[in-house]
RNA sequence: GGGGCGGUAGCUCAGCCGGUCAGAGCAUCGGACUCAUAAUCCGUGGGUCGUGGGUUCAAGUCCCACCCGCCCUACCA
């Protein structure tokens, strides 16, 4: 399975709305390795924005500069995030992508012709739009632009791209965005620009092959990197012979995806993703994500406050399938300390607590009725999670896992081990310590973290007391902002 | 303007093809227990399922209109 991000501009540094999108990728990727399959999961930042270059005029730096540094903040996400991406490309770096984006302009060639455009565009969202504002919001003014460009025939995929999703060879989700992308493609489609002048690019971006006073759109150019990531024989192998390519996006950014990239590589002549998942987006306190937001969104800024398995089960636990989401730190807290807190962790402690105390740490067998506990595990659970997974439901899959800690302890009060005796407080826990094994299994897509440090706390032979794995935040004074 | 989605207990939300669908979690309240991080387990209360019509023996669940929120798309020019 190749499984993609869409690699963002780089005029700022990251915040949660990205993180959200990252850490549903990692949850593929580590669930899908899980099961065995052959698994290459790619992100990036998209260097060649236009928008990066005003970022940096504006900051009074260098464009090189401030590219490399939120580039390093981008790929920096890995640690405080857990991310288990195979490969992160920066699309002004990366070796192979000029080359990459020029031949894939080579042989689009035969669609692509001159034509003189003006139009409204947004350096926001590096679009052109009919009238404005923007509908993402961004500050500045449309601007009129007005130049001779090279453009696509996209007029001509219409139907070709109609039957694609029509015929679920190029499957959308949720349905929702599907409807809304066949809506759009069964309009009419017009062609579009793909070039502008260099002048207008700052000298920034890829200029196009034969025509250096032109620069590839970045759209195009962004585009791109999901074959030009791959190199060699890892082009073969991820974008000819994989059979599930996923692309996962914003709503934002939809018909870039689902409609010019599809249309490009039918011109191409080269093979289509599979998938495309649309999540909706974050907003804060109700606000939209903004700079203004400040330490509220800074996903490394979150980590360090609440920890990674606080931030990663907020967004995996409490975002829904389809709708926005509103992120306050109270939440985040809230939901880390009922679950982490006080249903994880103290599941874990409780249970080594007890083997600690009364079998000196020695782990018995398993009882009988260990089908009870963890047999919900091998079976529902990781059933549900696979097909909540296989829909894009994060939140349902998340939910999934925790049956394992709710059916446990329930255990713990039918059980009793502390009255029971002999082999009957042998039998049950360990069952219980089983369950909390099993339990790290389940968890390790979600919280890789949290997966090892319960693993820890209940392996091998002989098991010692320690301190609680997750203190309750509100305790700590981690109340929220 | 056209199209789509959503409006269900204080909060966050489940409810597929109409008939135990009026639910879950959190919060509240009561009880149990003491292995555990004032944790855990059991139970209670609470909603005219956005509004008004309609279809039906029977409607959150279908149809129509309207109100509110959001998304896509367009425009009188």
């Amino acid at each position: 399975m190749y499984i993609t991000t869409t690699i963002p501009y780089v005029n700022a540094r990251p915040h949660l709305g990205f993180a959200l999108e990252l850490v549903q990728a990692d949850v593929l990727a580590r669930h899908h390795r899980r099961r065995g399959e052959p698994v290459r999961f790619q992100t990036g930042t998209d260097d060649n924005s236009l928008k990066n270059v005003l970022a940096a005029e504006a900051a009074g730096v260098p464009v090189r500069e401030l590219v490399d540094r939120n580039a390093a903040a981008f790929e920096g996400l890995r640690g405080p995030l857990d991310l288990s991406f195979d490969s992160f490309i920066r699309t002004s770096t990366h070796p192979g992508h000029r080359a990459g984006v020029e031949r894939i302009w080579r042989a689009v060639a035969h669609d692509l012709y001159p034509r003189h455009y003006e139009g409204l565009y947004c350096v926001g969202c590096e679009q052109f739009y009919t009238e404005g504002p923007c509908p993402e919001g961004h500050r500045q003014p449309l601007q009129t632009v007005s130049e001779e460009n090279w453009f696509f025939r996209l007029s001509r995929y219409q139907d070709a791209l109609s039957e694609l999703i029509r015929g679920g060879r190029l499957k959308i989700e949720p349905v929702t965005r599907r409807n809304e992308v066949l809506a759009f493609v069964e309009s009419g489609l017009a062609d579009i620009s793909v070039s502008r002048s260099a002048a207008r690019a700052r000298g920034w971006g890829i200029p196009v092959p034969g025509d250096p006073g032109q620069v590839v759109y970045v759209w195009w150019d962004a585009l791109a990197n999901y074959v030009t990531a791959l190199e060699g024989d890892d082009y073969e192998r991820w974008w000819v012979a994989e059979r599930r390519k996923v692309h996962l996006m914003g709503k934002g950014v939809i018909r870039f995806h689902a409609v010019y990239w599809p249309a490009m590589l039918l011109s191409a002549g080269l093979p289509l993703p599979t998938q495309i998942f649309v999540h909706d987006y974050l907003t804060v306190a109700g606000q939209k994500i903004s700079k203004s937001s400040g330490d509220a969104v800074d996903p490394v800024a979150l980590v360090e406050a609440y920890g990674t398995d606080a931030v990663r089960w907020w967004l995996l636990r409490e975002v829904p399938r389809v709708g926005d989401a509103d992120f306050t730190a109270e939440r985040l807290v809230a939901r880390a300390d009922e679950d982490l807190a006080n249903g994880l962790g103290n599941l874990v402690n409780r249970v080594v607590t007890m083997v600690s105390r009364f079998l000196d740490g020695h782990v018995p067998a398993p009882g009988e009725d260990l089908a009870d506990v963890s047999g919900t595990v091998s079976g529902t659970v990781s059933d549900t999670v696979h097909e909540a997974l296989e829909g894009y439901d994060f939140r349902r899959a998340a939910a999934a896992v925790w049956r394992i800690v709710e059916e446990a302890n329930r255990y713990v009060e039918r059980t009793q081990p502390w009255r029971q005796d002999g082999t009957a407080r042998e039998a049950s826990l360990g069952t219980l310590v089983h369950a909390c094994r099993a339990l790290a299994v389940q968890l390790e897509p979600f919280l890789p973290t949290a997966a090892a440090r319960v693993a820890a706390a209940v392996g091998g032979e002989r098991l010692e007391r320690a301190a609680p794995l997750y203190p309750r935040l509100v305790d700590a004074g981690r109340a929220g902002v």
